[in-house]
DNA sequence: ACAATAGTGTCTTTTAGACAGTATTAA
DNA sequence: TTAATACTGTCTAAAAGACACTATTGT
């Protein structure tokens, strides 16, 4: 370590550093809410804690690549789409010392999130309820003991405002959804996103006359059948 | 330290750690043109490459009170208000070894930051020209020779991407205005900003007519004469 | 009068939204 | 037939934009 930085006070225990770590929020949008995956804290904690999926950083590395490597440790292999969310560094935020943490959030089809998951005792798939003012946000689970540790709930909040910043002008509502999908499905993930109801016409009408970054516009497919009443036309995200 | 995460490993020479610093972006909007405080790489550097005001975290404490700190130390006093940008991580960006930064930006007064600066041989306030796409910048000044070290074009252009995305739904661009101001100077703070110029009876109409956070309209409170033409509104945000 | 910036008015196009109504399926 | 979801059409209101025009100053 001398090699590098010789100045700056690694070696100096006069100066404290922080515990540095990168936290993901894997989120998705099931039957129109919005969920995350959270994890016990500890492999040990049998508590009924959760926490995001996190690790320590101790390899220089970027940490858009530790984002994707947890990613892919806790759910599994795939060109996960990780987007920076914010830096954590209140002093305070753990009750065991200075810890800093870059969360980062992915946007994640349910079925494959689940497919992923079912086998994971250790892995939870958490609703996820922002409150009206947006500015935070209230886990709820089967059992109520589960509770997020740390400021993760803020981590979440964080991760709400992004996407609702970025559901406009960006894929992000496509990365919640498989390559096909009904209007209804990506009607649903908005409304999950945006905590509020949308009408169905004119969602239609702006989704099929817009463009998406890329010159990608919605192309229809097919039709599917899932239930008594009409069959609804299956989309699909393609240049025009 | 070791009373803190005894697990972590600090004290462990096989975890290289990343030095980790704090880097401010202090922009203005002068004459119509995007602006940023930088400074010479180190006090002793006289080979003129300048970088953003920055410095290493050395003590528990949140980074925005670090930002805030710098602000204080390189223009002075004032209740700045620092906005995040993001986080740095890539283990290249530092020719030195691998480097953390946080970055953060804050808008300011050109008249508030060149009456701090005035005095200061080491402040350079350069001019920040945005890549049409939006992707990169170019920072230009009076000596060619002048120009960032490490990725500091990469951290001003995320900030210009960040004050695109909050320009309008935010206060930001009052900031760069002192508390009285004329249609035009808010206009080419927009026109700034954005990159792109706008029609100015339009834009008007769009200001007068718009809320904006916190319930705050514009309100003009007199004239002022400044050339050989009509004296244009003195504005100020205030409640309706 | 002229140049220069400030400000108004009008017309068109685009977009968002409310909401009524039709279509197709299973039972 | 009914219930349920899918989809279409129409009208209105709001917003954005183009652009011609008027206003007030110093020289």
């Amino acid at each position: 370590m001398s090699t590098r930085f010789p100045e700056y006070p690694f070696e100096n225990p006069r100066y404290p550093l922080p515990r540095l770590s990168v936290e993901v929020a894997v989120m998705t949008v099931q039957d129109g809410e919005l969920q995350v995956l959270m994890v016990p804290r500890s492999e040990h904690a049998r508590d009924g804690r959760l926490v995001l999926p996190g690790t320590f950083v101790t390899e220089a590395c970027a940490f858009g690549d530790v984002a994707r490597q947890l990613v892919m440790q806790y759910v599994g292999p795939g060109g996960w789409a990780v987007e920076q969310v914010g830096v954590f560094s209140e002093p305070g935020r753990d009750p065991r010392g200075w810890a800093v943490s870059t969360a980062f959030l992915v946007a994640m089809d349910p079925r494959t999130l689940d497919a992923y998951v079912a086998g994971r005792a250790e892995c939870h798939v958490v609703s996820v309820d922002p409150d009206p003012d947006g500015r935070g946000v209230s886990l709820s689970h089967y059992d109520r003991r589960v509770l997020a540790a740390l400021d993760h709930h803020s981590i979440i909040a964080e991760g709400v405002r992004h996407m609702r910043d970025r559901l406009e002008g960006s894929l992000l509502p496509f990365r919640f959804l498989g390559e096909d999908f009904t209007m209804l499905e990506l009607l649903q993930v908005h409304e999950a996103v945006l905590g509020s109801s949308l009408d169905k016409s004119n969602f239609r009408k702006r989704m099929l006359a817009k463009t998406f970054p890329g010159g990608l516009q919605l192309q229809t497919t097919g039709l599917i059948e899932h239930g008594p009443h009409r069959p609804a036309a299956v989309y699909y995200l393609g240049k025009s």
